[in-house]
RNA sequence: GCUGUUGUAGCUCAGUGGUAGAGCACUUCCUUGGUAAGGAAGAGGUCGUGAGUUCAAUCCUCAUCAACAGCUCCA
């Protein structure tokens, strides 16, 4: 018998070799159905692979990240064994589930696959998955794994085994296919109840340019065929949401090629959503003990050579700018950070100084790979909500702590509840990408593990995601449909004020060294504003819309009682309009909605001769007559609460 | 940057080896209407750009630019 401990701590005696299953069996037949894994001791297992000694057990179910990746991994399998049996001859790279689904890289010879093909495989996968196949796991040695897949002639298996250990390769089985396969996977291929295809891309072997682009087909599978339904319903509600799409619609922004790529042009509409985010934020800085800077859109080539920017970067950057007659370069700047620090070397320091927070909504130009720019969220210039605190090494991890309470307020005010925090660290076994002394890098993953620990912040850790100077807390907020994005980030560096010598004097009369916190809550405007858009369904806060209110004359008769509720309105700071066209009121009101204004005040002769109001609000419709000042109250009560909750 | 797809009116999109069409938007006129599209008329495009093939190119070929999807990248 062995002993196996569930995840509430209760232990249960089952005869040797149970499987995960059968564990689940013996707690119910329902949950025994939904079991796609199980997480024994830690490792991710097949449900149906025997347990030999005591052990942890989780099972793994759809509401399980671990159980969803199952069965997309097994999901890949039966197409790869669908596309064998289409395309024979096709050989296969690797199948891996992905955040939403799984692909396979395959390589398919001189035929080709468009998603014209998709109905087709997609059926043959779902006939497959109906004979209830099971997925086979066979431990086999590295000489008989090569055997095989020479005789199958699949030369990247082959590839792919060079990298394995003998004695730890596994081939899994269903149907008429075999994959080198580490697993685990689901128990039989009728877990699959539905698929789609979601599209084809070339893709290199290995991630590799020089190498030779595979076929990469992207899919997604479900338990439940409403599930897929309801996929597919996100991914157009995904699609009506599109920023780009929106921006354009709703008059925010634009791109001119004649400008150039990648260099968003603000419209007005846009540019006054951007004013009051600033405006916003600013006014949380002052709060904070910010102190605005403004730097010049150039710096010298030196200070990227101190800053460390034109090592890594220089190549990558737009090249410089030469003056006529001194020959001298400068670089269109790329970061804040370096005019920063020449601001805090304008004075000596003293430690009763410190800490000192320079704020600078600065506009900063990379180059971005041609094929990386999308719409606002990669884009070759941007504005950073940026500042640097420059503090006392005592002084780090409250400072940074405050930093997170003015991150966490700007998300709760512009309603984004749901978020985590990834703490990018350096990847351990590539040093060389950073500058820096390992010292001042294991200070600085410390302070922001703590500071992170003590704000209890969900956090994740990834490595080597740290940027080249310093390791990173990023945000990545939720939006309303479940999408994951990344906002504003906090960077600890001790690196920068090393290279540009930064000192201040401490209470022992001697020279120091200040640490160094880069932070952007919503990281740069253009994203910040993309993402608002997605997550608000360009709906946008009331304090935030740039037009609040439509004033909407029954006839042209009435448009000068409107003009006069707009006055009176602008003049309580409303973003009023009057729609003085020659329509009719459904037409009116429809464009208006179209438009997504929040309020619609409608006013013909009723209105006129009792000096009111007809509300209607964006999707929900009429709401009765006010006074004006009825009006202006309920507005900037709206107003207000939002704020409020911020 | 790499691979693929696309580029026709302000927007969304049809279409053809003989220099172009729809709907919406726009302009004018009629209508002055009470909670999501009133009616009529009109104006608007050297079909992304450059070259080539052809008697003739928006359409075929090549190059180039841009957008989109994926890969690689992201201070």
């Amino acid at each position: 018998m062995i002993t196996i401990t569930l995840p509430d701590g209760s232990q249960r005696q089952y005869p040797k070799e149970s499987t995960s299953l059968d564990v689940a069996k013996s707690i119910s037949e329902g949950l025994a159905r939904n079991v796609l894994a199980a997480k024994v001791n830690g490792e991710v297992w097949d449900a149906m692979r025997p347990i030999t000694n005591d052990a942890k057990l989780t099972l793994l179910t759809w509401n399980d990240d671990a159980g969803k990746s199952t069965l997309w991994h097994s999901s890949a399998h039966l197409m790869a064994e669908a596309l064998e049996a289409l395309y024979p001859g096709v050989k296969f790279w690797v199948g891996p589930p992905v955040e939403n689904g799984f692909y396979y890289d395959i390589d398919l010879g001189d035929k080709t696959i468009s998603s014209d093909d998709f109905k087709k495989i997609e059926d043959k996968m779902i006939e497959l998955a109906r004979q209830n196949n099971p997925y086979i796991r066979k431990a086999i040695s590295k000489k008989d794994a090569i055997a095989y897949f020479k005789e199958k002639n699949d030369e990247y298996k082959l590839d792919l085994l060079q990298g394995l250990e003998d004695g730890n390769i596994t081939l899994y089985q269903q149907g008429n296919f075999t994959d080198l396969c580490r697993g685990p996977h689901v128990p039989n291929t009728g877990f699959i109840k539905a698929v789609k295809l979601m599209n084809v891309a070339g893709a290199y072997f290995k991630g590799d340019e020089k190498n030779k682009m595979l076929t990469r087909i992207y899919g997604i599978s479900f338990l439940k065929e409403k599930d897929l339904k309801e996929y597919l319903t996100l991914l157009e509600e995904a699609k009506k949401r599109d920023h780009r799409k929106l921006g354009k619609e709703l008059e925010l922004f634009t791109f001119s090629e004649k400008v150039g790529m990648g260099l968003p042009l603000w419209l007005p509409k846009g540019a006054a959503l951007r004013e009051r985010l600033v405006q916003f934020l600013q006014k949380a800085q002052v709060k904070a003990g910010y102190q605005p800077v403004i730097t010049p859109h150039i710096g010298h080539k030196q200070l990227y050579v101190t800053s460390g920017h034109y090592e890594k970067y220089g190549k990558d950057s737009f090249q410089p700018i030469n003056t006529p007659q001194e020959g001298e370069q400068f670089f269109l700047k790329p970061m804040n950070c370096p005019h920063h620090c020449e601001i805090y070397k304008t004075s000596p320091r003293s430690y009763k100084d410190l800490p000192l927070r320079f704020a600078e909504f600065g506009t900063v130009y990379r180059y971005e790979q041609h094929g990386e720019l999308h719409g606002l969220t990669r884009v070759r210039g941007f504005t950073q909500d940026d500042a640097h605190l420059f503090c006392r090494p005592d002084q780090l991890k409250e400072e940074f702590c405050k930093v997170i309470d003015l991150v966490l307020y700007v998300f709760r005010a512009l309603d984004f509840p749901d978020f985590t925090a990834q703490i990018s660290l350096r990847d351990p076994d590539n040093k060389s990408k950073y500058i820096g002394s390992d010292q001042n890098w294991e200070k600085a993953e410390q302070a922001i593990i703590e500071s992170a620990k003590e704000k209890g912040l969900k956090t994740t850790v990834e490595l080597g995601e740290a940027a080249f100077y310093g390791p990173k807390l990023d945000f990545m907020v939720k939006d309303a449909i479940g999408r994951k994005w990344q906002l504003g980030t906090i960077q600890v560096d001790y690196n920068l004020p090393e290279r540009f010598e930064l000192e201040y004097t401490g209470s022992d009369n001697m020279k120091h060294r200040p640490v160094m916190i880069h932070r952007a809550p919503f990281g740069s405007l253009e994203r910040f504003v993309a993402v608002l858009i997605e997550h608000c369904a360009g709906n946008f806060p009331l304090w935030l819309t740039p037009e609040q209110v439509y004033v909407l004359p029954i006839s042209e008769k009435y448009n000068d009682y409107a003009l006069k509720v707009s006055q009176l309105l602008k003049n309580s700071d409303i973003r009023a309009l009057v729609d003085e066209r020659n329509e009719k009121i459904g037409r009116k009101i429809r464009d208006t909605e179209v438009k997504k204004i929040p309020f619609m005040l409608i006013v013909g002769e009723k209105e006129e001769m009792e000096n009111k109001v007809s509300l209607r609000k964006h999707t929900e419709g009429d709401k009765g007559t006010y006074s004006i000042q009825e009006f202006i109250d309920i507005i900037n009560k709206e107003i207000e609460t939002k704020m409020v909750s911020a």
